[in-house]
RNA sequence: GCGCGCUUAGCUCAGUUGGUUAGAGCGUCUGUUUUACACACAGAAGGCCGGGGGUUCGAACCCCUCAGCGCGCACCA
């Protein structure tokens, strides 16, 4: 019998254990592929393996979800490691401007302060400051759960170098027609004050009136709305070419009708698009207030009329009854003035579309308003000619990139087939500002010589500020930000160096592996990153999309704060392990699929944890003697083999699975069992521990270390080991 | 409306290209303090793999159909 450390003689102590480990890993550089390559652990010019990590957003601390793609990356990103590729998992935070632009908003308004009364400047050193603390805790997490990240490539979404990208991308798709400025109907958000692009708006269906009228006695075909309000800013009835009932009216134009306080003028127009069946089958057309509607307005060159303003109220051009009046309090009002003209024809219950925003729930108020636009179809000259559609289609299309789970394909080129111009500005604080410059409106001639005044620019689109040559007036920026999904489509390639083409880091890491975000943002932010990819290097932003589905409670209801059911990552940890986390983030989840969270799963693997530490003291204590037994080895042989290959196909939550199987029923119940009493086992029973102890590793990290660095005495960090390849 | 998914043990879920007696965790029951581990061990009960039809030597897995549940997208006013 061997001397046993005196720690082995109690339970596996994750607490005492993973802090210090860590810190071993961290300082050993190895989570650094330069490192590596330096101490001759990976060759520099081997093959890569490289993510990205789905950046946090710094509007608070990591949950439990967090946890469930950390466990999966952090487990590819190891094994890569010991397969003695060039690894590296890059860090880094999400400014997620609305989000945290809406969550510092709130936190001022509990100390009784005003965005507005303070001032941008002001607000967005407060939303700094809260940010760096959020991203200070996310970052500590993250070491908790014992991600192997490197921590010295940390980039955030709205640093210097990042802003640089932003602004670089976003000149070079303003010089190449793919930005536009322009007036459209988008879809305003009043509580958020800012426009949303259309991913952000949720559609819920709620139970609504459709009403059915006629503007006036004498106006010939009756309407059908759901928002009697709008119907002040009318300017057409559209019916469709081939409906007999309202064929003779089309292209008449009724003028001077009073309606609701106002006066309207109507022409019926003719479009396929006007379904029969629906209402009466005629449409009351409002360009300012409808996206359908506006494009008809457009189609038809119709007159169009604002009569809802950013704070949902209506204007003055609503009439005398309901200008100035809430827009729920307009239709009303609206609705009795129609019931005493004796217009309302029919009300009726119908399942309505309520649209809200995802971020502040505001109730989404369609405005027209001057706002910038990416252009999804535009043919662009440098691609092939193809648009920014067809460039996110096509290395989908041809399996460039795979997408697992694989059904996920079809809802991707279902989105980007219904796909309408992406709105990027938001009139929010928080974010990129927009790199465009205005001319100050008057011009201050040099010298006091007026002669070169009328070559001043109006509006220049710069990545620095501008000076102008032909007077003396300032530029000054455009007030509005980006979506903080422009900045996050550049991630994979704006955190290696880009926009300089040359950085080391770019030309030897990019492509990326693997993505691994949640199916939720598969639009969001994984069609952009293909978007950004494609259209600004040429190339794919990453080979595989590996999307994990949404953790939800043990009931099944998603974790959110207003619920009140979160579950502090740090607590689990503390408590059972970050192994024992980690395993029960892995095992038997398959990619895409929701799961529940249970904490006996996560006990469970605490026990495994235990049993693997118990193992090894049982070998510990038995001399390495005797031959190696053959039937054994090819036994476990045949267990690496099938893991290696469950791992290179990212079924990491099987190979977790047999692992676990093999270790505890196979090896510790039946090996070790049958070998008690039997000399010769020896030196089999340290083969097995020893290579067991590396196929862990990816995914028990800190145990697996313990064991063979502080117990096994090995010289070097199991993190860096070879994989046991057969 | 268009599209996607799910339905497997009491509960939560795996099941890789169709291939022996369908697996895991938790739970339940019976026994065991056997010096690696009671944070354990030995054993047991529990499944017409949602219903029906088809393809096949062979189906939880492929095809058709029905039912229930969930989700995404959408310019039915």
């Amino acid at each position: 019998m061997n001397e046993l450390p005196e720690k082995l003689l109690k339970p596996y102590n994750p607490k005492e254990t993973e802090g210090r480990i860590y810190k071993i890993w961290e300082e050993s550089g190895f989570f650094n592929p330069d490192v590596c390559v330096k101490k001759g652990i990976t060759k520099a010019d081997g093959e890569k393996f490289v993510i990205v990590l789905p950046p946090p957003n710094a509007t608070g601390v990591l949950h439990l979800g967090h946890t469930l793609e950390d466990s999966m990356q952090d487990t590819l990103i190891r094994y890569a490691r010991m397969q003695g590729k060039l690894t590296l998992w890059l860090p880094g935070t999400d400014h997620a401007a609305i989000a945290t632009d809406a969550k510092v908003t709130k936190i001022l308004e509990k100390e009784g302060l005003k965005k507005k009364d303070i001032g941008r400047e002001k607000f967005l050193e407060r939303v700094d400051e809260f940010v760096e603390n959020s991203r200070e805790i996310i970052v500590s997490q993250l070491r908790k759960m014992g991600a192997s990240l490197d921590w010295s490539r940390e980039a955030f979404t709205l640093d210097s170098a990042r802003s640089l990208a932003v602004r670089t991308a976003f000149k070079k798709m303003y010089d190449d027609g793919l930005i536009y400025r322009g007036i459209k109907v988008i879809n305003w958000d009043p509580k958020g004050q800012t426009t949303v692009s259309d991913d952000e708006v949720v559609h819920k269906l709620e139970k609504g009136k459709l009403y059915t009228f006629r503007y006036s006695k004498d106006f010939p075909i009756p309407i059908a709305t759901t928002r009697p309000e709008t119907k002040i800013g009318d300017t057409a009835v559209a019916v469709n070419p081939k409906d007999e009932r309202y064929k003779k009216f089309i292209n008449k134009t009724y003028k001077n009708i009073e309606f609701a306080g106002t006066v309207l003028d109507i022409k019926i127009i003719d479009d396929e698009s006007i379904d029969m069946e629906f209402g009466t089958g005629a449409v009351g057309i409002t360009p300012a207030h409808s996206m359908t509607d506006f494009e008809l307005g457009n189609k038809h060159k119709l007159l169009s009329i604002t009569v809802i303003n950013e704070f949902a109220k209506m204007t003055d051009n609503a009439g005398y009854l309901v200008a100035g009046k809430k827009t729920t309090e307009a239709r009303e009002i609206i609705v009795n003035w129609l019931k005493e003209n004796n217009l309302l024809e029919a009300t009726k219950e119908i399942d309505i579309n309520l649209s809200t925003a995802e971020r502040t729930g505001g109730i989404i108020e369609p405005l027209p308003k001057l706002q910038w636009f990416v252009d999804v179809n535009k043919k662009i000259p440098d691609r092939g000619n193809k648009s920014l559609k067809e460039l996110m289609l096509e290395p989908v299309r041809k399996e460039e990139i795979k997408i697992i789970p694989n059904h996920f394909e079809k809802v991707y080129f279902n989105w980007i087939e219904n796909l309408r111009d992406w709105c990027i500005s938001r009139q929010i604080w928080y974010g990129h500002r927009i790199p465009v410059w205005y001319h100050e409106p008057i011009c201050i001639p040099k010298g006091g010589k007026e002669e070169q005044v009328s070559k001043c620019v109006e509006m220049i689109v710069s990545i620095e500020k501008p000076v102008c040559e032909y007077c003396d007036a300032k530029y000054m920026q455009d007030e509005d930000t980006l979506d903080t999904w422009f900045s996050s489509g550049l991630w994979t390639f704006s955190t290696l160096g880009w926009p300089d083409l040359n950085a080391s880091d770019l030309k030897r890491f990019h492509p990326t592996s693997i993505i691994n975000p949640g199916y939720e943002i598969l639009f969001f932010w994984v069609a952009r990153m293909i978007l950004m990819s494609q259209y600004l290097l040429g190339d794919i932003p990453f080979k595989t999309i590996y999307l994990h589905g949404i953790l939800r409670d043990a009931k099944g209801q998603k974790f959110s704060k207003s619920l009140g059911n979160g579950v502090d990552p740090i607590e689990v940890i503390n408590e059972y392990g970050a192994d024992a986390l980690r395993m029960a983030m892995i095992v038997g989840i398959g990619p895409g699929a929701d799961s529940k969270f249970d904490i006996q799963k996560v006990k469970a693997y605490k026990l495994f944890a235990n049993k693997i530490w118990n193992i090894t003291r049982y070998v510990l204590s038995v001399e390495r003697a005797g031959e190696l037994k053959k039937e054994l080895v090819n036994e476990f042989n045949s267990l690496i083999k099938d893991v290696t290959s469950d791992m290179e196909n990212f079924r990491f939550y099987l190979a977790a699975e047999k692992l676990y199987a093999y270790v505890w029923r196979r090896f510790a119940d039946e090996i070790i069992e049958e070998s008690k009493g039997n000399t010769g086992y020896g030196t089999t029973l340290h083969y097995i521990l020893e290579n067991s102890l590396k196929l862990l590793h990816p995914f028990m990290p800190f145990i697996t270390e313990e064991i063979w660095s502080t117990l096994l005495k090995n010289e070097n960090l199991l993190m860096v080991e070879k994989w046991p390849n057969v």
